[in-house]
DNA sequence: TATGAATGAGGTTTCATTCAT
DNA sequence: CATGAATGAAACCTCATTCAT
């Protein structure tokens, strides 16, 4: 498990069981999620992944393009997997409830993806900023859409956006990576349980006569 | 109004009235925003501020001195404004509706400063990380000491720690930066309203005779 | 005492009863020998003699002048302590003696300003550079005179040029500074006593029978 | 030949035929010893070599390696040098001579490192200037055994401290580089038979009857 | 495929000195 | 006499990338 203080994890000896391009891959999520995409020099890399530089232009035209196939494996991963939750049978309640619980699941198994994914896309060039931008409000559409489908049907309360509560949603995930530190706590099933109880919680009508959100109690 | 796209606001004239460390730290927190710390130059900083480089080392011992200097003025402005609302008369609800509300509020209002918070905070020393942290963590025990409050009167459920209630309210509000992007928008009132709405829902105990919460949907 | 090995004397306060030149000398003659010229700045000059930057410049019109006048210091005093000697009543033998332990005797004094005085020469404007060496040569002739009017009479012998006896011998002197500690050692009287009398040893002519210089042992 | 007023030898076109890293010591002994190390901007020395900013960094992890690198050449041939007449055949007399001709020589033949030896001690690292001193410590300590070893044979005269006679010559053989000027003056052998005769007189016991040291003329 | 020496532009920082007060 | 903010040139060093082998 990766820290989350700033300070950086004993160097690993690369696996070098795996091909050059996932060993560089692999280096590459580590320390990016360490340090930072702009602290981690190419001879850094190489030296981490156990590869030579020439080695590593060989298969990523540039450090940029290795980034940028960590925000492809992230974004691929995620849709794919939100895909076969909003797909599957049964109320939107219950797939939302399994697609907010799986995201964070995921997010948890892959903390270096993650606070990679939302610290470092501006060193990206901006072509593929807005690839990736774009991707991902893909991503955030399908995630409305079934709570939009809940709302249709009444299951969810009306009075909030479905935009302010994906999107609540979806920082809170991302937030994961700034202070889930696994060692001791709860597993990512456990904080993902959670996570989207509060979801649903927030999204379901209140009861006839349920208490009233109140003022402001100041100013 | 900032975007969020990765392209940047156009250049704006130094502030003249401004004292040279005010200009320095303006410019810093706009172009910090913009193109992140480490792509904004020494340079570039001080042109922005009408300002020469020797001029900023006067006041400022480094780069990150003046990174360090927004962090600081973000944690004793939130720091300051939660007081407010902590110490206020009034039950845990309308003290914690409040205090949600202006965190979102002012986020929105600085919105720059918020997104360099999250994003940079690898990019100071060790120290200062170190600092930053225990600054936050403080912060967020005297949000959170609101909700264990609620708990203990009954007001707010007790079956979600809320722990995992704050953080995740304070990853959506930190995740603003990402995509609020201002112009013919929702003020910043006003997600502040849905978005403390929101929490209040999540930490109210459920009626008798509520729905249940799904199991997961698959797998 | 000073060091030799590299590492600084902790830092003394200024002597407020002097006035702003003496404390100015006192302090670039301690912090030049001890970090080098170059590596002391302005700043801390001026910190370490407690005054401003602009009271220094008020005395000396640049960090060069404030080192020229170590060197006159040194000069001055030097040629004054050699003209007592010089033109004391005696034989050569014992003028020179007198001269030659009395200038260990200083150096060891003033190690300090030794150490500046060889190590230094070349970060001087190149006016004072030549104004400096034009002195060192009249001081260098003075004390060989002496040597070559024992030649004259007798005294020492002749077959070793004077000049290079006398360059040979303040070369010796000048090297105290790299290795002379102080504490715990020869007084300077003592290492002055030992080094005129190897001087003058080496100086006076072979018995007949004595000993002859080997040629070379190798090659 | 080099000048040791100050001013500096034309530049050189860089030896093409040379290695990088040579073409940069080669260039790097030449100006420290001109214009002192701190007066030599890398820029400076990368051109004078013929080479860009990044090839020297690619050898020579920085200005001070660079200066290191020259002192390791120093202390390397000189011990390798003094080992040679010092395990050679012959009396201490003998190899004493062999021993104190040849570093003059040799010294003569490098005044550029030797210049650059004693002049930029304090310019390196702190480590390196200990590694430095340690080294030279040994040399030195190798040639004050041949002294020792004379004085127990009765070769050498026993009054005067054996540490002080060797220091004594050092100093003179290091000071060569401030005054020899090699152009029409004594060659490097010559002066060395002056100096190791110097020496050998200085260290030669009293005949019986000759003259004894005076006391102080003055004071 | 793979190497690693070499490039060269650009980075942050230092610092002696000036000057309005 | 003294201040200290401001200057601006120049310093050392880094680093992604290229290319001959």
């Amino acid at each position: 498990m990766q820290n989350t203080d700033g300070s950086e994890r004993p160097a690993t000896a690369p696996d070098r069981s795996l091909a050059v391009p996932d060993r560089l891959l692999s280096a590459a999520s580590r320390l990016f999620a360490d340090r930072g995409f702009e602290r981690t020099s190419v001879q850094e890399l190489v030296s981490a992944a156990g590869v030579t530089k020439g080695a590593m232009y060989h298969y990523f035209t540039s450090k940029d393009d290795l980034l940028y196939a960590i925000y492809q494996r992230v974004l691929t991963m995620q849709m794919e997997r939100l895909n076969r939750f909003a797909g599957a049978r049964g109320t939107p309640r219950e797939r939302l409830y399994g697609a907010a619980a799986d995201v964070v699941h995921t997010t948890v198994d892959n903390l270096d993806d993650t606070r990679i994914f939302f610290r470092s896309l501006h060193m990206l060039s901006d072509d593929r900023q807005t690839a990736v931008r774009k991707e991902r409000r893909q991503y955030h559409e399908r995630f409305r859409a079934i709570v939009e489908e809940g709302r249709r049907s009444g299951e969810f309360r009306a009075d909030v956006p479905a935009d302010i509560a994906v999107t609540q949603y979806f920082g809170a995930v991302h937030h994961l990576s700034t202070w889930y530190h696994g060692a001791g706590e709860l597993t990512g099933a456990q904080v993902g349980a959670y996570f989207a109880d509060l979801l649903l919680s927030g999204l379901t009508p209140d009861e006839p006569g349920g208490a009233d959100p109140p003022g402001p109690a100041v100013q």
